[in-house]
DNA sequence: AACGCGAACAACCGCATTAAG
DNA sequence: ACTTAATGCGGTTGTTCGCGT
């Protein structure tokens, strides 16, 4: 394995970093700034290159970090936003104030591991290894039986059987946005909300789109496609933005909230992106509390989480 | 007490992008 | 316009620690 063409030279120290070292890197930042992190290990006296040192402050020395375990908002945060964007790790992380990108992605992927359950025996030997990360077993969830029955190996799979619309998706964690309601008064709310846009739409559209994908007991999944997009997105998306209809979108405190996090200027160049390449399908759900559980639960597939890790982002986000 | 194992975390590497010359 | 260095990001590996046997 070679290394890096700024850690070539000899004197480079590697692997972990010393109190000294970390001391050295403190003193040279809080004295001088990192205007050029390939000066500092010079400047600072360390025998590391810039990167390292950059790596280091920015994961673990700089002042704001935030440490210590993930609350139960942040763990919900990072699957919605994960679920929005991807493996976009400084992307989940600039949502998340004093998390680093790097463990936020450390905590993913060991959260992953614990949670989502290994291939039952009967899918193993047809799955491409490539796709075993999203393979999920449905044993323990009535609602979604009828996947038992298929043999849905592949990401793409249980896709296409439970949304088979036209990529991409995207999802908005809507009910998080009427804290302390239930989901059918938050069905109530946005549909008062339509009419207050004039947006042309109401809570039977939702209904027929339940119905169509099944989900015709509770309005967890609200599935909106085509032309429908553009008036929701502005007449809904952004007022949640600023908070108008008197909405709560921060959780934990009101602090951090997925759609308080998107950009007006990002949903709006996103719209207009993923409007022009295809009729894209968006899914607003609600995320009940419970479902997803705290640190350390199981989780149980169920329409809405597996939306959130089902969904695609447009890339031009 | 010693060992093995897995989880959690820290750090590195390579690639892509951006900025500067 | 091109080259090169710096920076940022995501994937991966290595190390440490805690727990069970």
């Amino acid at each position: 394995m070679g290394h890096h063409s700024c850690c070539n030279q000899q004197k480079v120290k590697r692997g972990l970093w010393s109190p000294e070292e970390d001391e050295k890197l403190i003193r040279y930042i809080t004295t001088h700034g990192y205007g050029c992190w390939s000066e500092v290990p010079e400047k600072a006296g360390l025998q590391r290159c810039g990167k390292s040192c950059r790596l280091r402050w920015i994961n673990y020395l700089r002042p704001d970090i935030r440490r210590g375990r993930f609350t139960p908002e942040e763990e919900k945060l990072i699957i919605s936003l994960h679920g929005a964007v991807g493996n976009r790790w400084a992307h989940i992380a600039s949502h998340l104030p004093g998390r680093t990108d790097n463990e936020i992605k450390n905590y993913w992927n060991s959260w992953i591991k614990k949670k989502i359950r290994k291939p039952t025996s009967t899918s193993t030997n047809k799955t491409p290894k490539s796709d075993q990360t999203f393979q999920f077993s449905y044993t323990q969830n009535p609602q979604l039986d009828c996947l038992n029955n298929q043999e849905l190996t592949t990401k793409s799979q249980v896709q296409e059987t439970l949304f088979p619309l036209p990529s991409p998706s995207f999802i908005f964690d809507i009910g998080s946005s009427f804290q302390g309601t239930s989901a059918s008064a938050s069905v109530s709310r946005i549909d008062q909300i339509f009419q207050e846009n004039n947006a042309g739409l109401n809570s039977d559209t939702w209904q027929l789109n339940l119905q169509q994908h099944g989900q015709v007991q509770t309005p967890e999944l609200v599935q909106f496609t085509g032309p429908m997009m553009n008036s929701i997105m502005e007449n809904i998306m952004v007022p949640i933005e600023v908070q108008n209809y008197g909405m709560n979108v921060g959780i934990g405190g009101g602090q951090i909230g997925s759609l308080d996090c998107l950009q007006r200027n990002e949903i709006n160049e996103w719209i207009e992106t993923s409007s022009q390449q295809c009729p894209s399908s968006y899914f607003f759900w609600d995320q009940a509390e419970g479902q997803l559980g705290t640190a350390g639960d199981e989780i149980i597939p169920t329409s809405s989480s597996m939306g959130t890790m089902l969904s695609s982002f447009p890339s031009s986000l």
